[in-house]
DNA sequence: CACTTGACCTGTCCGC
DNA sequence: TGCGGACAGGTCAAGT
């Protein structure tokens, strides 16, 4: 749930509301945040940037919040500059501020962001702005495929790139394909659907895979993405958007979670559901050979 | 080095 | 209605 697509939405959504606002006070128990709340203190929001799956709001006295929402985080906005504020979506566990809320940034002119995160798995680190690319975790982040027009940080996969890293590991393809450090930004609805769009199985050996293959499977992973920005994200678990809503990605996955559901391109078999990895995978055993 | 399993956490859903 | 257990995606650490 939470890949390129939902993180960029959110992205969207944070530059919309955040921009040219100051924190006037950061209130955190949360023990995945590292760094000094009080330096973000009368900075002024001035760009939200994402690498990868990470966020980094940019503030105007050189310090940046840099935000990983792993499988259950949540950032929600709540103000004025909504005009209508919307009704929370129920997968707001507890409601803002709630049971669930980790870490409260308070705006000026009466708004706040929030972040909730049922699983405590996220995490935030407060860093100068100059030093968020040498967060070892973003810095080892690999090209992305370039979805979205906003200012994602990250080098773009090129074809080039994208055969490359195939043709470096033996290790099946899905895993190389949520591998962050080889391409980011894919997790594993979108693995999952990328790979059955391709007509790829997600077992192959990645350098296994012919350059027609590659191409296919290249062009399938943006297309997917791009239809995940669509519909706004998929909130299949916990994901919800800074105004509190849910995306609809999920009621439009072409192999995730269609488990014993007729395969509607080769009307020959049903998806079969296995682990890889540890993770669920989903095929159709006919048309992903 | 490649690959697998467990850990991190809690809510939801499923079966009895 | 209650309860135990499996399961969920993202990443890291430890084990084989």
């Amino acid at each position: 749930m939470p890949e390129l697509p939902e993180v960029e939405t959110i992205r969207g959504k944070l530059e919309k509301y955040l921009i040219g606002h100051k924190i006037t006070g950061v209130e955190s128990h949360y023990k995945n945040f590292e760094g000094q709340e009080d330096d973000l203190v009368g900075g002024r929001v001035k760009g939200i940037k994402r690498y990868g799956k990470v966020l980094a709001i940019d503030l105007d006295n050189g310090f940046s919040v840099v935000i990983h929402i792993k499988l259950t985080g949540q950032l929600i906005y709540r103000g004025p500059n909504l005009k209508a504020a919307p009704e929370l979506s129920k997968k707001v566990i507890g409601g803002v501020p709630g049971k669930h809320t980790q870490v409260t940034f308070k705006l000026d002119k009466g708004d706040y962001l929030y972040y909730n995160d049922v699983r405590r798995f996220g995490w935030i680190k407060i860093v100068k702005t100059n030093q968020v690319e040498n967060i070892p975790f973003i810095r080892k982040l690999g090209p992305e495929p370039k979805v979205a027009p906003g200012p994602s940080v990250q080098a773009a996969l090129t074809f080039e790139l994208f055969r490359n890293i195939l043709s470096k590991t033996s290790r099946p393809v899905k895993i190389v394909l949520m591998d962050q450090e080889k391409l980011s930004g894919v997790g594993n609805i979108y693995a999952n659907d990328a790979l059955w769009l391709a007509k790829v199985n997600p077992k192959t050996q990645a350098r296994q895979l012919d350059s027609e293959a590659a191409r296919q499977l290249y062009e399938a992973i943006h297309k997917v993405l791009k239809e995940g920005i669509k519909y706004g994200g998929s909130s299949e678990l916990a994901y919800v958007t800074p105004d509190g809503k849910e995306g609809s990605y999920q009621d439009h996955t072409l192999a995730y979670g269609r488990e014993g559901e007729p395969c509607e391109r080769c009307h020959k078999a049903k998806f079969v559901k296995y682990f890889l990895g540890g993770r669920g995978t989903y095929v159709c055993p006919a048309c992903q050979k």
